[in-house]
DNA sequence: TGTTCTTATACTCAGTATGAGCATAAAAGA
DNA sequence: TCTTTTATGCTCATACTGAGTATAAGAACA
């Protein structure tokens, strides 16, 4: 059944997406304003996942604190070539980052439907759901992919859909005319379908994650105030969550304990700071408090 | 940043995990009596999922209902050669299985320590678990490790950790020993150890899966009862539920409707059929009627 | 023809979590 | 002192959960 295969000349790729907790949305360590990931090439020094944590704390020069194989993809081979190019891509997430020869995007200059936290932003979102219904309306293999993934007929919205939303508007020729207007010197919308693609999936993936591991703690600092854990789920999830109750699910599971220190540089009332308690987070449920949607 | 790559010869492998529900257990299709994993060199034809998907339909002679990427192992080059093997692997689900050529394993002779459902599979864990500890203490890198992975001082047990039991159970060499002592025709020992650690992927992968979405239809006949579908949940997460909170959840959450049928094959009074409701699943939870395990 | 076995299905009940909202406390600045 | 701003605390009706017990419906057997 196995045979020798067919295809001598093939090039391995280790994509990183490196993900940092900024103040108003994730961010995304590119190269190249943004339209490009960090990657190299697989070396025989590397096996994949440790080399590669090494390997990318060294070109970044910031230490990840986690790191999981998100999906490999092997590109079409050109035509009249035998050439093989797969690229194993990596989600890392790390405390702080210090840029030096890249730059910081927000996720959400990829995904502007992907947030739907403040009013402003969810209308976006909404008539970009009209725009893919009428586009999905009678078209019977549209609308199974549509309906779940939108949330039309009064299903809920799944944030974790992320892939299958991109997909299906970028079939429906609806990313570019959603995506902001050309920056100056950022320009994320130069993107390849490729990452965005592999984008996509890290978001999913870390919108999946957070709901049942603790790991938005990896992308906060040691110690952080209550809503700075909230505010960090919101970014991540794109939606916006209920304070006093968000408060009691956190401190009912005790997943975090009093640093005794409080946070004096904000406006109002100072907020005390937190630490996380690894030891009672074998479940970890924050993804309780959401708002409801429209 | 992006150089050539220094490993010319690679050679890719898709390595296929398929699985069927049977009565005791989950079922593995394997080759060469439980040794061998149905795989097959990447050729031009096939676009890895889809390509793989119609591949291993055929090799395999059954229609797999679901199919997901596991994880991509590059195993380490032999000293003197640059040639380098990469393995994709695959997780699969199929109803039912013809097993032209191929012979079906429990998954749990591969993990016995992975069954808790009954008193006596329990205590052989338990056995297993006092040995591990033993191994453990005094090394508190070994006890960071042991103690989430097993449940220790107190910790809940984690089903979901079957690759951080298996690694640890391995460097213990406790694993030979809790095998079942060599079956006649089968020989489920004689695995490779990398074949091992993919299957404890796709086992972990498979007990994450059933907890938030509504995969395990996927493994039923198209009708099924309550209790064929509780003794699936309990197959697959190796442990036992609480049966009437069991049927509540699931009628609760309306993930199923009644066929109108009856099952009559079995003693006592007939259950009544169901059928999967996928409409209604968009969040699907049917882990919650646990019973305790000490 | 009932009696018993076996499984399916129904119901109870206390304890706990959830969604939604309101009330108070503590700091900074006018 | 008063207002603004944020943190933190409390309430309450409703829903869900864990752990049981009770009844129903067939099949086999005396």
């Amino acid at each position: 059944m196995t045979t020798m295969p067919d295809n001598p000349l093939c090039t391995i790729d280790l994509v990183t997406i490196l993900i940092t907790m900024g103040e108003e949305a994730p961010t995304l360590l590119t190269l190249n304003q943004g339209q490009e990931l960090p990657s190299g090439p697989l070396t025989n020094r590397h096996s994949l996942q440790k080399g590669l944590h090494r390997w990318a704390e060294q070109h970044t020069g910031c230490s990840i604190g986690h790191m999981e194989q998100l999906y490999t993809f092997a590109d079409q081979p050109l035509p009249n070539t035998q050439h093989q190019l797969i690229r194993i891509s990596y989600l890392a997430l790390a405390r702080i980052t210090n840029p030096e020869g890249f730059s910081l995007q927000s996720l959400y200059t990829y995904f502007p439907w992907e947030d739907r936290r403040t009013p402003a932003t969810n209308s976006q979102f909404k008539e970009l759901r009209t725009h893919i219904t009428s586009w999905a309306s009678h078209d019977p293999e549209r609308l199974t992919r549509a309906i779940p993934a939108f949330g039309l007929n009064g299903l809920p919205w799944d944030d974790e859909k992320v892939l299958d939303r991109y997909e299906l508007l970028w079939e429906a020729g609806l990313v570019a005319k959603s995506l902001p207007t050309s920056t100056r010197k950022t320009d994320s919308s130069q993107i390849s379908f490729d990452n965005r693609r592999i984008l996509a999936t890290a978001l999913s993936r870390l919108r999946a994650k957070i709901r049942y591991t603790p790991i938005v703690f990896e992308l906060l600092p040691h110690a952080f105030t209550l809503l700075q854990l909230q505010k960090a789920m919101e970014n991540l999830s794109g939606r916006p969550m209920h304070k006093p109750n968000f408060r009691r699910l956190v401190l009912h599971q005790k997943l975090v304990e009093e640093s005794g220190e409080r946070d004096a540089s904000a406006p109002g009332r100072p907020a005390k700071l937190y630490h996380f308690r690894p030891e009672a987070a074998t479940s970890c449920y924050l993804s309780g408090a959401m708002l409801p949607l429209d």
